[in-house]
DNA sequence: GTTCGCATGGCACTCAGTGCACTCCTAGGG
DNA sequence: CCCTAGGAGTGCACTGAGTGCCATGCGAAC
């Protein structure tokens, strides 16, 4: 159980103490660094906290200064992207499309994974098959979750049902950046990620929101007219307005 | 610390020993009775495993050998409406419409939770303060959803995008199913359940599904002319769509 | 130099969860 | 009637996460 070497933590970073908000303490990025050496080399149950204090060279204490929980080393980053994403919320004005201003603030949470892919990828791969790290995931996104149908319920405080259809816009939302940002993993971070989400995230417009890509440049008819067939399923129907108005 | 007077539990049961499948085995409910005493006392945290078996009177290695964690004792009976879950799914036939399928296995779940409403408000109650218990909850709530999400994914196996709509119309499920049954908890579980539920789903049956309600009596038109303001938001058209079907 | 504040480290403690071995108690077979 | 096999329950010791408390050391301010 050697002890890494000073060089691999930069103690001489341009950020000479821990300030919090201003810059990344330089400790915390070595225990990150340390513990997911040994997550990834032998595993994340059979890694004691012991062993990454050791390996990254500070006392045992430090590690739940910094982290309240061993989970909470794999998740670095996500209390800096939620603060981000209830900033985002909180700054749009009330003239904006209610479900095309979530759908934004979930491509936040895709660009941050997107910033590190390598990370992202190893990360998924840990937490994949590890049952207790998928829990703490849920955790995590429970409150993005909840973040944005927050922001739908005041949004939709005027309408019938407006805090249903607000859980349950949020949790849509949700599920198609994950399935997208899944898919986008699976494929260990090749391929672009924005444009698999976006995919995802209209899907959930086109079945919740109001115009899912705005016509811009060809406006489409004054008139619409359907023609269905009967017993034809709402979906279906949804489909054929959508290429009827040329989005398809 | 004294000790559960025997009359509590009835040891003199019908059932008269342990046996898997058949029946309940006292010594768990026995468990599950001493737990929730104390955890409703003095909190969840403040209780210790050993202050509950110490109260149901039996062994500290006999409590791990019915909940495989404290978090578990909680949500008792999960396990097997899960399985009831799965099972109903498993027998369904591929000529019914996918979503309402899974908006019925849903209402199984609010079954469960009527079945005992003290229970399930006491319950709702613990799990909203104790944060470790929400976390735990999610993890529950997320294999319901994977479920329902498994069963979509088979039968949109033919669809373009089928698994994310799959996983996108399981999670609305769930959410519609949680804002009800919260909604229901929050009332003391005064009220019809069902009702509340059946609301909620008929939202995303409205969004996603094929008939919400088979019109049974009255028959839709066969032919749906929808004349639309341009730029009107789709929510609206659909909204349109579903009055001139006959839903509204 | 002294003092204050702060990041860190060390120590002891609680408590959840596990592995192991032991004791009953019961069923069944000779 | 005895002997045995298996399973339920139990006691014990151990690991490891997480916490509270206090000491230490270091840089900044005075």
């Amino acid at each position: 159980m050697r002890t890494l070497p000073g060089a691999t933590f930069p103690l001489m970073s341009s950020e000479k103490a821990a300030e919090p908000g201003t810059g990344k303490p330089p400790m915390r990025d070595a225990l990150v660094a340390a513990a997911f050496q040994l997550f990834l080399e032998r595993g994340y149950e059979q890694t004691t906290i012991d062993d990454i204090v050791t390996l990254a060279g500070v006392g045992r204490r430090s590690f739940f200064r910094y982290f309240p929980s061993k989970e909470d080393v794999v998740f670095p980053d996500h209390e800096r992207c939620l603060a981000d994403m209830t900033a985002f919320l909180a700054a749009g004005t009330d003239d904006e499309e209610p479900v095309r201003r979530v759908c934004d603030a979930a491509r936040l949470v895709l660009r941050m994974y997107a910033e590190n892919p390598t990370f992202s990828v190893q990360r998924y791969r840990l937490t994949k098959q590890v049952p207790g790290l998928r829990a703490y995931e849920l955790s995590v996104v429970w409150r993005y979750e909840r973040a944005l149908a927050e922001y739908l319920r005041r949004r939709f405080a005027a309408r019938r049902d407006g805090t249903l259809q607000a859980d349950v816009i949020a949790a849509a939302v949700v599920a198609a950046h994950n399935n997208a940002l899944r898919s986008w993993l699976r494929s260990d971070g090749r391929g672009e990620a924005s444009a698999t989400v976006d995919h995802a995230l209209a899907y959930v417009q086109s079945a919740f929101g109001g115009t899912p890509v705005p016509p811009a440049g060809e406006q489409p008819e004054d008139v619409v007219v359907v023609v269905s067939r009967r017993d034809a399923p709402l979906w279906r129907v949804v489909q054929e307005i959508e290429s009827t108005l040329g989005r398809g």
